[in-house]
RNA sequence: GUGCCUGUAGCUCAAUGGCAGAGCGCUACACUGUGGCUGUAGAUGUUGAGGGUUCGAAACCCUUCAGGCACCCCA
């Protein structure tokens, strides 16, 4: 205990149990992804600045990224994001690659940010998208791995729920109102922030942005409007594939959903879970028409959505959703009963897992009172034990831990027995 | 990067300027061939760290670190 070395600011440690929590997500967003028949891939932790440079604000690379100089003088940064990545790896190969692309990747990624509930320096991310396909069908096919992801944990459209919105719908009510071209930006960041301000200041600043007061009025009634997607056929579309897709109930119609992203173009989306203490999107997506031109690619749409680790850890530990963690693999304990029997239990521990049981031995001959605790914190099913008595007729004492019953069988019997007992 | 709140035993928390405590957990024994339940006994500690005020600081002041909340941002 000399050492005070604290971890880094705002990352996590993952023991046993909070590992078991990751994989679990893990496990979960896996089978989701390959349900609908996505590959696994993964880019580079390490890229170089200009990766985001190009593309990002200065927000994102001088503030909120993990930037150093390697020793050969280069200013790489611990990835903040995996779009680029993606669009890069797509374009390098874009004539060979098979399409319509459906790829899912589940990795950490690192931003600068001040932590916070939901929010860490270094997070886990799942991203999947789709490449080659612009149609609100293809939209329909994200959310709806979204929305197999959801109800895989258990949160059921009760407690979670898609937002789904259209930029081009909104675009276009904005060109209703008369609202140009190059006041959308603000215009975004102003619906963005409406639940965040009280209604007055809200006005007071949507008037100071630039707008009429009938402008402002206009936009009101958009945004009370959940009708609002039956003016827009791509929505019309991608409602009846939902409905198709059998995930019509997850998903809801709010035309306050924006996004901050600059590179999204149609269809956007957003995860909250409806009833909890945390305010934050579970997971967001939506459309992007230009992203590979954008890197020197040619031109190739994608739809797909990214989800981090920690809010959505957050909010399954809250919902009571989490399997009961389960402390070891081994479904068998393996006593020591005294210092002469111990080579005996090493070779019916071997036994034991050349028949495929995971199994521990205890490591020392200690008192069997404490070799038996020990099993029942570590919630092991069995405990095998081979005494003196059991040794001179090749038997082996086998307890079960869930109900106290114990027998003595033969030696050879042991895994079925075990078997038997464990499934 | 900004503002506010918090930090005490392994955990959850008490002690508001006067001897650092409780519950849970932990260790030992009852129970030297068997866990959970019960009983008895025991140890919990640089009060996040560093400095200052004071006869005396866990408490008040300053600095710093970490966590939380709200901004910022959310690629």
């Amino acid at each position: 205990m000399a050492s005070k070395i604290q971890p880094v600011k705002g990352t996590r440690e993952f023991y046993p149990e909070q590992m078991a929590l990751r994989n679990f997500i893990y496990e979960k967003v896996r089978a989701a992804s390959q349900k609908f028949g996505y590959q696994e891939w993964d880019a580079p932790f390490i890229e170089p600045i200009d990766l985001y440079a190009a593309k990002s604000g200065e927000e994102l690379v001088k503030k909120q990224s993990f930037t150093f100089t390697d020793r050969g003088g280069d200013f790489v940064t611990l990835r903040p994001e995996l779009t680029p990545s993606l669009a890069r790896m797509i374009a390098a190969k874009q004539g060979e690659l098979t399409y319509p692309l459906r790829w899912w990747s589940f990795g950490p990624f690192w931003r600068y940010e001040q932590p916070q509930k939901g929010r860490s320096r270094e997070f886990f991310q799942w991203n999947i998208d789709m490449l080659g396909v612009n149609s609100p069908e293809a939209d329909a096919e994200l959310i709806a791995v979204a929305a197999t992801f959801l109800r895989s944990v258990g949160l059921t459209p009760e407690r979670a729920a898609i937002y789904v919105n259209n930029r081009r719908l909104m675009d276009s009510e904005f060109d209703t109102l008369g609202i140009v071209a190059e006041k959308r930006l603000d215009v975004s960041n102003l619906v963005d922030r409406r639940t965040k301000m009280d209604s007055a200041k809200w006005d007071a600043y949507a008037l100071e942005l630039g707008l009429s007061q009938a402008q402002l009025d206009g936009l009101k009634n958009i945004l009370g409007n959940f009708d609002l997607w039956k003016n827009s056929d791509e929505l019309v579309r991608l409602f009846a594939t939902l409905e198709a897709l059998g995930v019509r109930d997850y998903v809801k119609f709010d035309p306050n959903i924006m996004r901050g992203l600059l590179y999204y173009t149609g269809t956007v989306f957003e995860a909250f879970e409806t009833s909890g203490s945390l305010k934050r999107a579970i997971m967001g997506g939506g459309r992007y028409d230009n992203l590979l031109a954008d890197v020197g690619g040619q031109p190739l749409s994608g739809v797909g959505f990214a989800m981090g680790d920690v809010v959505a850890g957050i909010i399954l530990q809250e919902a009571g959703l989490l399997p009961e963690f389960v402390p070891t693999p081994a479904a068998v304990l393996v006593t020591v009963f005294d210092e002469s029997m111990w080579l005996k239990s090493f070779e019916l521990a071997a036994q034991l897992r050349d028949a495929g049981v995971n199994a521990m031995v205890f490591p020392e001959p200690a008192k069997l009172q404490k070799q038996f605790k020990f099993a029942d914190k570590m919630k092991i099913k069995l405990a095998l034990t081979v005494g003196p008595d059991e040794a001179a007729n090749a038997q082996v004492a086998i307890k079960n831990l869930m109900t106290g019953e114990q027998i003595t069988v033969k030696r050879e019997a042991v895994v079925s027995e075990i078997q038997k007992i464990v499934g």
